[in-house]
DNA sequence: CGGCGGTATTCAGCGTTACTATGTACCGGT
DNA sequence: ACCGGTACATAGTAACGCTGAATACCGCCG
């Protein structure tokens, strides 16, 4: 993916992960593995364990330990209303930048 | 703004120069100026002039010092072969994030 | 003439984020 | 008994944008 892709993730990450979970509750592994198939083939799972510890700390999620019938049990990770708002404030803040970026595009030629 | 745009600025705010110098040659105080015209009412000079700095040390932009009528001497940037490339890039990586958020909005409802 | 505001650049220190690399642990199949 | 897939965790690093302050040059107003 490059360097680019890398640092253009930063504070948008964050924001993927909140809206798959807005879909549905998930677990870090399933969460990665979801990411992947999106074609964000480079991101590494630490990241997203890294993360998710962040989103529960400032309490967007709720968790909750699961048994997994192959390996450790599962963190499952369920969007809660604070999570829900702070989601909200990112596409406000991401549809307002994608605007300009996109002006910035056309007006480039 | 808030901190949400500051962290999704990240790597972002790079291409948003290059974008501008683009079109046409400009100094640092000029750049700054610009993106709070386009509604970056936030962005702090420092960090502009920082990211120049990155700019010129990596070979995407030409540097010409000249005299201003109401002030130090400008630092004129212009966008070179090489910016030229990279800012292509940075297009491509852009537009592949904006895909898949846009598919990740969609999907959310 | 002395200070104030606008122009213009620079820098040290900080916080946040994603990546690297590694380690731990559980399980089923061969 | 081992190996590979599942699942989570963490210490260290690099990159980037912000804060806050300093420096410098100029014209204008009192």
């Amino acid at each position: 993916m490059g360097k680019q892709m890398t640092e253009m993730l930063k504070g948008v990450l964050e924001g993927m992960v909140l809206a798959l979970l807005a879909v549905r509750p998930a677990y870090g592994y399933e969460i990665t593995a979801s990411l992947r198939e999106r074609g964000f083939t480079d991101i590494a799972e630490g990241t997203v364990y890294a993360l998710l510890v962040r989103l529960e700390q400032r309490g967007f999620v709720d968790v909750e330990k699961v048994p997994s019938e192959k390996g450790p049990p599962r963190k499952v990770y369920t969007l809660n209303a604070r999570g829900r708002e702070y989601l909200a404030e990112f596409w406000t803040s991401w549809s307002f930048l994608a605007e300009r970026l996109e002006q910035l595009h056309e007006g480039e030629r």
